[in-house]
DNA sequence: CGATAATATCATCAATTTGGTTTATTAAAT
DNA sequence: ATTTAATAAACCAAATTGATGATATTATCG
């Protein structure tokens, strides 16, 4: 809890990662340019540049011609310069994917189960990164740089919210899936919830580029979030931030959904799609595979509608809640939903949202998100790249536990 | 929202900061001690205590001896080395402290009104900051380093809750009190909302800084809040952030409250001093100031106890759904109210809270401020120093708009 | 028991290193 | 001719490294 000194050398370090992070944002830039928008000299981005260079990190790209002056020579991210690979360990399946420096999925794998067995998920996650490792020539191979693991907090939770066996929900509780995962690996492991993923994702890749501050909701077999405050996740005191999954709301009027136990419903059990399945079942609409949800029969429509209403009213009074406690520009709201029921729910929302929304708080903007079923992973995969490479300012100070290391060699630092 | 870079100006400035602010934590120091405690080297600190020394905030206390070794020379901050004033705009008084360097109290001053209006509280405030200026030696009158002008972003809202006219309503939304006042004093002025002023209060001088993370309630006239992450204080996307007036809870139990308009209560209408004032009032309890509810008749209790039970249960809603948005090690509640009337009423949350709590949320400890009905001035007389002399990270970073200048003089910069 | 040596801790001077800034120069486009 | 980019050399600020001295407590010897 003691403010830590700093130096030239993570000034340096800073400094490097700006440069790397805006050629990573616009994808290219030349020197000058780089110098302007970092309020650096141009001097010092020379130096910084060519250094990344050296780093096998960043590339001349060709030169600049049109305006008056010499042309600028673009820079721009090595694509191999860097890879990274996401996992997302889910109630019902599990996602894997590898992203390139520049962000973009080179391999993605998807398998699912019945419910995660910790031992079972553990050696399909270690086949999954084996095999990307092998796709990845012989000289790349040193390129990964990490892995992102998200997945609930509570995997095994929830217990009667579906028909897990006491014996595998507490499995999970003994079982530290980042560190036998690093053994098995050899790499670094990044755990973060699911639903903090997936709004990295959208921090960074989504339209959370807009907003600087958003609250996110993702909207999966369960519902959880995450927080964006000034440009980067908030994961709060134990890293529990966004837990919207026990958000208390009024109780549904579904009436396939039993009355609550306490003196409120929580959101887990009107925004998910373990409900809407659960309501559409009770009704008498076959649904097997999630996918079944894109092509509904005729007859199913007013059941949809009816889940639907239901859940934008408990959404809408989420967000209300939230955004007393925490005054943001946007909410954000994705899920593994098909595009066109996703979007028509967040319409419901808005619309609920503002017949409800009391005076003195701020409206945001509530937005659908911009990634889908992916969020997750890719989210995931994220992680390691931004311990490593993104410009936040903890980088500045001292180290006190695990502190980051500097991005190129150099030794600089107290004895 | 683009990142900049640094150099070792930025860092000096930073440091200078960081060894400061250990020494108004600790009141002292020895430079070994601040060097440990900064991961800095004895060097570095050794020139930044001598700078601050030369620049009269900071100044030698003597020797320390009975440990092996050469005694230390201790440090400490000079209390007339910077000069505050905190002004707390309420809805029913306003409230003004002069603190020195130490944070102590110097002057203090209040007023009370029927209801705010916006040109006799500028002459009220204008003559406060005189009185002030004029009963400090002339030689550190340029010690005064601002004002930290806290009052509600709404003050003219809540019309229906408060017999104000539409006319004085109106009269707040085009006055801006914050240019007038700098105007007049001459004096660099900053405003914050009330509540989020004494959650600073207690962040910087209370049991905050037990706390990392924290969400704070004061129970004033009406009720709001503010938010403490990761050691600073979180205002939002427009400054609204622990906006808990419009918290929405369900109705209250309460004969004496008149049912909700919309579909559910907010937390003003149930937790609030106003609330409980107005309920003794039509169960025939005379009460005139607040000072009134420290000397209750014994027939008044059985009221209080209803509005105390009906109080703490929609705070304990509030802080359930507030730690599912944002994971905290602590709740703290603070109050214009009579200590023992507060603290039974915290303890009645405590206990409503851990019979409602679902699970999956991580339950923070719940506590009494420990600063009370002077909080928001006190807060307010912080938000210059913190502006001045904080080790903020933002200080590393190059300005963008209004960067602060650097504590000691010194050119270096871009030119 | 008192004098003396050993040791730990603090403080500070001087030299070095890091890294951004300043100044000046060259290159290449419109 | 003018403008802009790139680069080289000198400069400067500030932290680190290395070495030295100051002064207390503690251990030890006579």
């Amino acid at each position: 809890m003691q403010r830590k000194g700093s130096n030239s050398v993570h000034v340096r370090n800073y400094n490097e990662r700006v440069v790397l992070e805006t050629l990573r944002r616009y994808g290219e830039g030349s020197k000058a340019e780089l110098a302007r928008s970092a309020n650096l000299t141009p001097q010092a981005v020379a130096g910084i540049v060519d250094a990344l260079v050296d780093a096998g990190l960043v590339e001349p790209k060709g030169k600049r011609f049109g305006q008056v002056g010499q042309p600028s020579i673009i820079y721009g991210p090595v694509l191999d310069g860097a890879f990274s690979i996401g996992l997302h360990i889910g109630r019902r399946s599990l996602d894997a994917v590898l992203v390139d420096f520049a962000g973009q999925i080179r391999a993605s794998e998807t398998h699912e189960y019945e419910f995660p067995e910790p031992e079972s998920v553990l050696s399909l996650a270690a086949s999954c990164i084996r095999r990307f490792m092998d796709a990845l020539p012989e000289t790349t191979k040193d390129r990964v740089i990490g892995v992102g693991l998200a997945m609930p907090y509570f995997l095994g939770g929830w217990k009667s919210e579906q028909n897990v066996s006491e014996a595998v929900a507490g499995a999970w509780q003994a079982f530290d899936l980042k560190a036998k995962l690093a053994a098995v690996s050899g790499l670094s492991i990044h755990l973060e919830n699911d639903a903090s993923a997936a709004a990295v994702a959208e921090l960074v890749h989504g339209a959370g580029r807009n907003y600087k501050n958003f609250i996110y909701f993702f909207m999966n077999t369960f519902i959880g979030g995450g927080l964006v405050l000034d440009g980067s996740l908030s994961t709060g005191a134990h890293g529990n931030s966004g837990a919207f999954g026990p958000y208390p709301v009024t109780p549904s009027r579904l009436s396939t959904v039993p009355p609550p136990a306490g003196p409120f419903e929580i959101l887990l059990r009107r925004a998910s799609v373990a409900v809407l399945i659960r309501h559409l079942r009770a009704c008498g609409v076959e649904i097997g595979k999630l996918n079944d949800l894109e092509f509904l029969p005729e007859s199913a429509q007013p059941f949809v509608d009816e889940w639907q209403e239901d859940c934008a009213d408990a959404l809408a009074q989420a967000i209300v809640g939230s955004i007393a406690v925490i005054d943001v520009d946007a909410v954000i709201i994705d899920s593994i939903l098909p595009a066109a029921l996703l979007n028509s729910t967040v319409a419901s929302v808005v619309r609920r949202f503002n017949e409800i929304v009391p005076d003195g708080l701020i409206r945001p903007a509530i937005v659908v998100g911009s990634i889908g079923a992916k969020a997750v992973a890719i989210g995931g995969a994220i992680l390691p790249v931004y311990d490593m490479f993104a410009p936040d300012s903890s980088v500045l100070l001292k180290k006190t536990r695990s502190n980051k290391r500097p991005l190129l060699v150099g030794s600089g630092g107290q004895r």
